[in-house]
DNA sequence: TTGATATCATTTGCATACGAATGAATTTCC
DNA sequence: GGAAATTCATTCGTATGCAAATGATATCAA
Protein backbone atom coordinates (compact mmCIF):
# COMPACT_ATOMS: atom_id res chain seq x y z
CA UNK A 1 0.00 0.00 0.00
CA UNK A 2 2.17 2.81 1.22
CA UNK A 3 4.23 1.29 -1.88
CA UNK A 4 1.64 1.71 -4.23
CA UNK A 5 1.24 5.01 -2.65
CA UNK A 6 4.89 6.24 -3.44
CA UNK A 7 4.99 5.24 -6.67
CA UNK A 8 1.71 7.23 -7.52
CA UNK A 9 3.36 10.24 -5.49
CA UNK A 10 6.28 9.32 -7.46
CA UNK A 11 4.27 10.08 -10.89
CA UNK A 12 2.51 12.81 -9.87
CA UNK A 13 5.64 14.72 -8.72
CA UNK A 14 7.03 14.60 -12.29
CA UNK A 15 4.12 15.09 -14.11
CA UNK A 16 3.94 18.84 -14.40
CA UNK A 17 5.99 18.47 -17.36
CA UNK A 18 3.70 20.83 -19.30
CA UNK A 19 6.78 23.08 -18.96
CA UNK A 20 5.77 25.95 -21.12
CA UNK A 21 7.06 26.15 -24.49
CA UNK A 22 4.98 29.12 -26.01
CA UNK A 23 5.64 29.53 -29.68
CA UNK A 24 4.39 32.58 -30.15
CA UNK A 25 7.52 34.01 -27.72
CA UNK A 26 10.30 32.15 -29.17
CA UNK A 27 12.29 34.74 -31.62
CA UNK A 28 12.61 32.44 -34.63
CA UNK A 29 7.83 32.93 -34.83
CA UNK A 30 8.19 36.40 -34.55
CA UNK A 31 11.15 37.15 -36.59
CA UNK A 32 8.93 35.32 -39.12
CA UNK A 33 6.11 37.63 -38.54
CA UNK A 34 8.11 40.82 -38.23
CA UNK A 35 9.18 39.67 -41.88
CA UNK A 36 5.99 39.69 -43.13
CA UNK A 37 5.29 42.85 -41.97
CA UNK A 38 8.33 44.24 -43.24
CA UNK A 39 7.24 42.51 -46.81
CA UNK A 40 3.82 43.47 -46.63
CA UNK A 41 4.56 47.35 -46.03
CA UNK A 42 7.29 46.73 -49.12
CA UNK A 43 4.22 45.74 -51.06
CA UNK A 44 2.05 48.67 -50.15
CA UNK A 45 5.02 50.82 -51.73
CA UNK A 46 6.63 49.17 -54.15
CA UNK A 47 4.36 46.76 -56.16
CA UNK A 48 5.74 45.91 -59.23
CA UNK A 49 9.14 44.52 -57.91
CA UNK A 50 9.83 42.34 -54.64
CA UNK A 51 12.08 43.15 -51.93
CA UNK A 52 15.20 40.67 -52.97
CA UNK A 53 14.50 42.18 -56.86
CA UNK A 54 14.89 45.63 -55.41
CA UNK A 55 17.87 44.31 -53.18
CA UNK A 56 19.38 43.29 -56.32
CA UNK A 57 18.69 46.53 -57.87
CA UNK A 58 20.01 48.67 -55.24
CA UNK A 59 23.13 46.43 -55.04
CA UNK A 60 24.25 46.66 -58.34
CA UNK A 61 24.10 50.80 -58.01
CA UNK A 62 26.40 50.52 -55.09
CA UNK A 63 28.84 48.41 -56.83
CA UNK A 64 28.87 48.15 -60.34
CA UNK A 65 28.70 45.55 -62.37
CA UNK A 66 30.02 42.40 -61.01
CA UNK A 67 29.33 38.59 -61.36
CA UNK A 68 25.94 36.85 -60.32
CA UNK A 69 27.90 35.10 -57.92
CA UNK A 70 29.58 37.49 -56.14
CA UNK A 71 25.99 39.32 -55.63
CA UNK A 72 24.23 36.73 -54.44
CA UNK A 73 26.56 37.07 -51.66
CA UNK A 74 26.14 40.49 -51.29
CA UNK A 75 22.62 39.87 -50.74
CA UNK A 76 22.64 37.01 -49.12
CA UNK A 77 21.35 34.72 -51.90
CA UNK A 78 22.27 31.53 -52.43
CA UNK A 79 23.27 30.85 -56.32
CA UNK A 80 19.83 29.07 -56.80
CA UNK A 81 17.63 32.21 -55.96
CA UNK A 82 19.96 34.94 -57.40
CA UNK A 83 19.63 33.20 -60.58
CA UNK A 84 16.11 33.01 -60.33
CA UNK A 85 15.84 37.16 -59.40
CA UNK A 86 18.65 38.09 -62.00
CA UNK A 87 16.37 36.14 -64.86
CA UNK A 88 13.01 38.30 -63.66
CA UNK A 89 15.04 41.56 -64.34
CA UNK A 90 17.07 40.69 -67.25
CA UNK A 91 13.66 40.03 -68.71
CA UNK A 92 12.19 43.31 -68.06
CA UNK A 93 14.82 45.18 -68.82
CA UNK A 94 16.29 46.29 -66.01
CA UNK A 95 19.72 44.38 -65.75
CA UNK A 96 21.43 43.10 -68.57
CA UNK A 97 24.52 40.33 -68.79
CA UNK A 98 27.31 39.39 -70.28
CA UNK A 99 30.46 36.98 -69.99
CA UNK A 100 33.86 38.19 -68.41
CA UNK A 101 35.97 38.13 -71.07
CA UNK A 102 38.53 36.40 -68.91
CA UNK A 103 36.95 34.13 -66.61
CA UNK A 104 34.42 32.09 -69.00
CA UNK A 105 32.23 31.10 -66.02
CA UNK A 106 31.29 33.99 -64.51
CA UNK A 107 28.17 35.86 -65.95
CA UNK A 108 28.39 39.39 -65.11
CA UNK A 109 25.45 41.41 -64.55
CA UNK A 110 24.56 45.17 -64.76
CA UNK A 111 22.00 47.39 -64.67
CA UNK A 112 20.44 49.09 -67.92
CA UNK A 113 19.45 52.33 -68.27
CA UNK A 114 16.52 51.89 -67.41
CA UNK A 115 17.49 50.01 -64.09
CA UNK A 116 19.21 52.37 -62.75
CA UNK A 117 16.47 54.92 -63.69
CA UNK A 118 14.07 53.03 -62.01
CA UNK A 119 16.59 52.09 -58.86
CA UNK A 120 17.16 56.11 -58.14
CA UNK A 121 13.55 56.26 -58.44
CA UNK A 122 12.42 54.04 -55.95
CA UNK A 123 14.97 54.54 -53.67
CA UNK A 124 12.75 57.31 -51.71
CA UNK A 125 10.21 55.04 -51.54
CA UNK A 126 12.29 52.92 -49.70
CA UNK A 127 13.32 55.11 -47.24
CA UNK A 128 9.71 55.43 -46.20
CA UNK A 129 9.28 51.68 -46.32
CA UNK A 130 12.13 51.56 -43.87
CA UNK A 131 10.63 54.17 -41.72
CA UNK A 132 7.27 52.92 -42.05
CA UNK A 133 8.31 49.26 -40.86
CA UNK A 134 10.34 50.73 -37.74
CA UNK A 135 7.11 53.41 -36.89
CA UNK A 136 6.12 51.50 -34.14
CA UNK A 137 9.79 52.28 -32.06
CA UNK A 138 10.81 55.13 -31.06
CA UNK A 139 14.31 57.16 -32.83
CA UNK A 140 16.03 56.04 -29.44
CA UNK A 141 14.39 52.31 -29.51
CA UNK A 142 15.57 51.62 -33.40
CA UNK A 143 18.90 52.43 -32.79
CA UNK A 144 18.99 50.34 -29.96
CA UNK A 145 17.22 47.86 -32.10
CA UNK A 146 19.14 48.35 -35.29
CA UNK A 147 21.85 47.45 -33.13
CA UNK A 148 21.00 44.42 -32.02
CA UNK A 149 19.05 43.05 -35.00
CA UNK A 150 22.36 43.18 -36.92
CA UNK A 151 24.20 41.14 -34.34
CA UNK A 152 21.84 38.34 -35.10
CA UNK A 153 22.31 38.87 -38.93
CA UNK B 1 21.83 87.74 -62.58
CA UNK B 2 21.19 87.65 -58.47
CA UNK B 3 17.88 85.96 -60.00
CA UNK B 4 20.21 83.26 -61.72
CA UNK B 5 22.80 83.21 -58.74
CA UNK B 6 20.02 81.90 -56.67
CA UNK B 7 18.97 79.51 -58.70
CA UNK B 8 22.24 77.68 -59.38
CA UNK B 9 22.76 78.05 -55.84
CA UNK B 10 19.43 76.18 -55.17
CA UNK B 11 20.47 73.40 -57.40
CA UNK B 12 23.37 72.72 -56.36
CA UNK B 13 22.61 72.93 -52.49
CA UNK B 14 20.04 70.58 -53.07
CA UNK B 15 22.07 68.66 -55.49
CA UNK B 16 24.02 66.15 -53.28
CA UNK B 17 21.66 63.87 -54.18
CA UNK B 18 24.02 60.81 -53.79
CA UNK B 19 22.22 60.39 -50.27
CA UNK B 20 23.85 57.20 -49.30
CA UNK B 21 20.75 54.64 -49.53
CA UNK B 22 22.70 51.92 -47.89
CA UNK B 23 20.62 47.99 -48.41
CA UNK B 24 22.92 46.48 -45.61
CA UNK B 25 21.69 49.09 -43.35
CA UNK B 26 17.85 48.74 -43.88
CA UNK B 27 15.72 47.02 -41.25
CA UNK B 28 13.91 44.71 -44.32
CA UNK B 29 17.35 43.66 -45.73
CA UNK B 30 18.92 42.54 -42.29
CA UNK B 31 15.52 41.17 -40.58
CA UNK B 32 15.91 38.97 -44.23
CA UNK B 33 19.41 37.80 -43.13
CA UNK B 34 18.18 37.27 -39.13
CA UNK B 35 15.47 35.18 -40.20
CA UNK B 36 17.71 33.13 -42.33
CA UNK B 37 20.20 32.49 -39.80
CA UNK B 38 17.71 31.03 -37.87
CA UNK B 39 16.04 28.84 -39.87
CA UNK B 40 19.72 27.93 -40.80
CA UNK B 41 20.20 26.73 -36.99
CA UNK B 42 16.76 25.17 -37.11
CA UNK B 43 17.39 23.06 -39.52
CA UNK B 44 20.57 21.99 -38.00
CA UNK B 45 18.78 20.89 -34.77
CA UNK B 46 15.59 19.55 -36.53
CA UNK B 47 15.94 17.99 -40.15
CA UNK B 48 13.12 16.51 -40.68
CA UNK B 49 10.78 19.77 -39.73
CA UNK B 50 10.54 23.11 -41.10
CA UNK B 51 9.61 25.60 -38.94
CA UNK B 52 6.23 26.20 -40.25
CA UNK B 53 5.67 22.70 -39.73
CA UNK B 54 7.05 22.66 -36.07
CA UNK B 55 4.80 25.74 -34.95
CA UNK B 56 1.66 23.79 -37.00
CA UNK B 57 2.46 21.11 -34.43
CA UNK B 58 3.25 23.29 -31.54
CA UNK B 59 0.15 25.54 -31.75
CA UNK B 60 -2.05 22.34 -32.06
CA UNK B 61 -0.20 20.95 -28.79
CA UNK B 62 -1.44 24.30 -27.14
CA UNK B 63 -4.78 24.60 -28.42
CA UNK B 64 -5.79 20.73 -29.36
CA UNK B 65 -8.28 20.32 -32.15
CA UNK B 66 -9.08 23.65 -34.34
CA UNK B 67 -9.98 24.28 -38.06
CA UNK B 68 -7.39 24.68 -40.53
CA UNK B 69 -8.10 28.48 -40.84
CA UNK B 70 -8.15 29.37 -37.31
CA UNK B 71 -4.46 27.22 -36.83
CA UNK B 72 -3.70 29.45 -39.54
CA UNK B 73 -4.82 32.79 -37.82
CA UNK B 74 -2.87 31.22 -34.55
CA UNK B 75 0.65 30.83 -36.45
CA UNK B 76 0.55 33.56 -38.70
CA UNK B 77 -0.32 31.92 -42.13
CA UNK B 78 -2.44 32.47 -44.96
CA UNK B 79 -4.88 29.67 -45.87
CA UNK B 80 -3.03 29.08 -48.95
CA UNK B 81 -0.01 28.45 -47.04
CA UNK B 82 -1.65 26.51 -43.86
CA UNK B 83 -3.25 24.04 -46.46
CA UNK B 84 0.28 23.15 -47.71
CA UNK B 85 1.68 22.51 -44.41
CA UNK B 86 -1.14 20.34 -42.76
CA UNK B 87 -1.26 18.46 -46.30
CA UNK B 88 2.35 17.48 -45.30
CA UNK B 89 2.08 16.88 -41.65
CA UNK B 90 -1.21 14.85 -42.88
CA UNK B 91 0.79 12.71 -45.36
CA UNK B 92 3.32 11.89 -42.49
CA UNK B 93 0.87 10.99 -39.74
CA UNK B 94 1.93 13.48 -37.81
CA UNK B 95 -2.32 15.23 -37.84
CA UNK B 96 -5.27 13.75 -38.53
CA UNK B 97 -8.53 16.05 -40.17
CA UNK B 98 -11.89 15.71 -39.89
CA UNK B 99 -15.41 17.01 -40.49
CA UNK B 100 -17.06 19.42 -38.34
CA UNK B 101 -20.70 18.52 -37.85
CA UNK B 102 -22.42 21.50 -37.29
CA UNK B 103 -20.21 23.65 -39.55
CA UNK B 104 -19.98 21.52 -42.92
CA UNK B 105 -17.27 24.49 -44.37
CA UNK B 106 -14.38 23.95 -42.15
CA UNK B 107 -11.95 21.28 -41.99
CA UNK B 108 -11.09 20.22 -38.26
CA UNK B 109 -6.88 19.30 -37.82
CA UNK B 110 -5.95 17.70 -34.38
CA UNK B 111 -2.61 15.94 -33.58
CA UNK B 112 -1.85 11.95 -33.80
CA UNK B 113 -0.52 10.45 -30.97
CA UNK B 114 2.54 10.14 -33.41
CA UNK B 115 2.33 13.81 -33.61
CA UNK B 116 2.05 14.37 -30.12
CA UNK B 117 5.01 12.26 -29.51
CA UNK B 118 6.82 14.27 -32.08
CA UNK B 119 5.97 17.33 -30.54
CA UNK B 120 7.41 16.81 -27.19
CA UNK B 121 9.95 15.32 -28.19
CA UNK B 122 11.05 17.92 -30.16
CA UNK B 123 9.94 20.87 -27.82
CA UNK B 124 13.94 20.63 -25.96
CA UNK B 125 15.59 20.86 -29.10
CA UNK B 126 13.56 24.09 -29.99
CA UNK B 127 14.29 25.69 -26.78
CA UNK B 128 18.10 25.26 -27.88
CA UNK B 129 17.25 26.84 -31.25
CA UNK B 130 15.49 30.07 -29.88
CA UNK B 131 18.60 29.75 -27.05
CA UNK B 132 21.75 29.31 -30.11
CA UNK B 133 19.77 31.80 -32.32
CA UNK B 134 20.03 34.41 -29.37
CA UNK B 135 23.85 33.23 -28.30
CA UNK B 136 24.66 36.60 -30.07
CA UNK B 137 23.24 38.60 -27.60
CA UNK B 138 23.59 39.05 -23.47
CA UNK B 139 20.38 38.30 -21.33
CA UNK B 140 20.36 41.86 -20.82
CA UNK B 141 20.55 42.55 -24.74
CA UNK B 142 17.84 39.67 -25.22
CA UNK B 143 15.11 41.09 -22.88
CA UNK B 144 15.64 44.76 -24.91
CA UNK B 145 15.77 42.94 -28.44
CA UNK B 146 12.82 40.78 -27.80
CA UNK B 147 10.16 43.44 -26.60
CA UNK B 148 11.18 45.79 -29.59
CA UNK B 149 10.87 43.06 -31.82
CA UNK B 150 7.41 42.16 -30.34
CA UNK B 151 6.83 45.76 -31.08
CA UNK B 152 7.27 45.37 -34.73
CA UNK B 153 5.72 41.91 -35.49
C1' DT C 1 -37.65 33.67 -45.97
C1' DT C 2 -34.66 34.96 -49.17
C1' DG C 3 -31.18 37.74 -51.08
C1' DA C 4 -26.76 39.91 -49.94
C1' DT C 5 -22.57 39.13 -47.30
C1' DA C 6 -19.25 36.78 -45.10
C1' DT C 7 -16.48 32.76 -44.00
C1' DC C 8 -13.88 28.38 -44.95
C1' DA C 9 -11.35 25.78 -47.95
C1' DT C 10 -9.22 24.84 -52.39
C1' DT C 11 -6.77 25.80 -56.57
C1' DT C 12 -3.71 28.32 -59.64
C1' DG C 13 0.11 31.16 -60.63
C1' DC C 14 4.17 33.43 -59.39
C1' DA C 15 8.29 34.38 -56.49
C1' DT C 16 11.58 33.38 -53.03
C1' DA C 17 14.68 29.90 -50.61
C1' DC C 18 17.76 26.14 -50.31
C1' DG C 19 19.91 21.33 -50.71
C1' DA C 20 21.89 18.39 -53.96
C1' DA C 21 23.62 17.05 -58.33
C1' DT C 22 25.93 18.37 -62.61
C1' DG C 23 29.04 20.44 -65.91
C1' DA C 24 32.40 23.86 -67.26
C1' DA C 25 36.30 26.56 -66.18
C1' DT C 26 39.98 27.96 -63.01
C1' DT C 27 43.22 27.56 -59.33
C1' DT C 28 46.20 24.92 -56.28
C1' DC C 29 49.68 22.25 -55.35
C1' DC C 30 52.73 18.38 -55.80
C1' DG D 1 52.63 20.08 -66.33
C1' DG D 2 48.82 17.79 -64.70
C1' DA D 3 45.73 15.75 -61.25
C1' DA D 4 42.88 17.33 -57.45
C1' DA D 5 40.29 20.69 -55.44
C1' DT D 6 37.64 24.90 -55.98
C1' DT D 7 34.62 28.11 -58.05
C1' DC D 8 30.72 29.62 -61.05
C1' DA D 9 26.52 28.74 -62.98
C1' DT D 10 22.55 25.82 -63.97
C1' DT D 11 18.93 22.52 -63.05
C1' DC D 12 15.79 19.78 -60.24
C1' DG D 13 12.96 18.94 -56.37
C1' DT D 14 10.65 20.49 -52.31
C1' DA D 15 8.64 23.98 -49.24
C1' DT D 16 7.02 28.34 -47.91
C1' DG D 17 4.28 32.70 -48.96
C1' DC D 18 0.74 35.39 -50.97
C1' DA D 19 -2.82 37.32 -54.40
C1' DA D 20 -6.76 36.20 -56.82
C1' DA D 21 -10.48 33.38 -58.31
C1' DT D 22 -13.86 29.78 -57.20
C1' DG D 23 -17.23 26.93 -54.83
C1' DA D 24 -19.63 25.50 -50.76
C1' DT D 25 -21.73 26.74 -46.62
C1' DA D 26 -23.33 30.08 -42.98
C1' DT D 27 -24.96 34.28 -41.32
C1' DC D 28 -27.23 38.67 -41.63
C1' DA D 29 -30.83 41.66 -42.76
C1' DA D 30 -34.66 43.51 -45.14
Amino acid sequence: MSGEDNLLKLVEVEEPEEQDYLLQEQVGFILRKAHQRHVSIFAAHIGDLTPPQFAALAKLRDVGETSQNQLGTLIAMDAATVKGVIDRLKARGLVELSKHEVDKRRLLVNLTAEGRDAIERLIPLAREITRETLAPLSAKEIATFMKLLAKLA
